[in-house]
DNA sequence: TTTATTCCCGATCAAAATACTCGGGAATCT
DNA sequence: AGATTCCCGAGTATTTTGATCGGGAATAAA
């Protein structure tokens, strides 16, 4: 289980897909424009839900995706483990011998450690389905609309301009955006 | 709570130093020698777990880093956070926006969630003691040794050559090294 | 007092990973 | 046919990582 910004976005997309899939299949324009992620990397993430069969598709007008299976069958840990693959084996195949093979004594020093807290991770996001999300956000008074809005290829999200003058002094402005969470960073809070 | 392999550094650095402290202050070097770590990249993570209170350094010959306090009063969460800082607030500031402000709709649908699940790992990590990983370590018949070593200021690590030829074929050899953990990757297990 | 040892620190670097873009193509509907 | 949608691989920019370098300052021992 790995956690990167990748898994946030698809999270937010699989949650936005979720709660108008109902209307039927949901375009990636669509998911692109309501919750601000490019349409290529979009594709990009969709291409390996499909791949682990979390969604399906449809092409050609009034296609799009819809879930594989029902909201609550799918779960947080799905969505994460597909577009944040490899949860291949251990670099140690569980065995040990993480570290230098000379000195046997400090093999794995902390590997049961990581493996424990993964277990945990991965027990808290499995609990957590994709309906228990969306029912949040229900819950929120989100209104849903089937709008299929104007389409145009449009791949930059970024295209409008920093509102005004955000920061007064120009030094001030934090580089690195704060974080706390157990990811990496970039957008997406 | 964030983490890297830069947190795996510090944590199996850290157990190092709990089991030999009572021998008196551990150097960097002994620690970068039997850990294979960078002495540089130790110099680095330290500074950072001093300014957090989590060790104490003396200069000088004889010198070295011991604990700033018990090694059962030390959490794998601090030692954590102190190195993977920043642990400041969220973008979000905890209520909300956490996206563009125009859709109301779409804020921080996934803050709950990530919030959550740090909360369950910090809960996690913060059960775990430094005095518990080198109980650990130390039930596995790990002999400490306080010989210490040769100097020289050696910074490059990796001076061994590929004992022998590893794999049989060249392009077999997976260039992305597997990982299922947490972390972002890299060394260590 | 000199020298060796150790921490200290900032600047810098290469490599890797991440987030994102681009350009074309193929299926499907109207 | 033509529009719409998924599909996909290749390529780019930025960030992060882990490591390197070069100097400096405190301390202990010779």
């Amino acid at each position: 289980m790995r956690l990167t910004t990748k898994g946030r976005f698809a999270v937010t997309a699989m949650i936005d897909l979720a709660l108008r899939e109902t209307h039927g299949p949901v375009t990636l324009a669509g998911i692109s424009q309501r919750q601000k992620i490019s349409l290529s990397y979009l594709e990009q993430l969709f291409g390996k839900l499909r791949r682990f069969n979390i969604v399906e598709s449809t092409r050609g007008p009034g296609g799009g995706y819809t879930l594989a299976r029902k909201a609550e069958e799918i779960s947080v840990a799905d969505i994460i483990v597909a577009v944040d693959e490899p949860l291949d084996a251990t670099q140690c195949g569980g065995k040990g011998n993480c570290h230098s093979e000379e000195d046997a004594h400090s093999r794995c020093m902390t590997h049961d450690l990581w493996t424990n807290l993964n277990a945990k991770m991965v027990e808290y996001l499995d609990s957590v389905s994709l309906r228990d999300l969306a029912k949040q956000q229900e819950g929120r008074g989100v209104v849903i609309q089937d709008l299929r809005e104007k389409k145009v290829r449009v791949d930059s999200i970024k295209t409008k301009k920093p509102a005004t003058v955000a920061a007064t002094k120009k030094d001030e402005v934090p580089k690195r955006p704060l974080i706390n969470s157990v990811f990496n960073l970039a957008r997406q809070g």
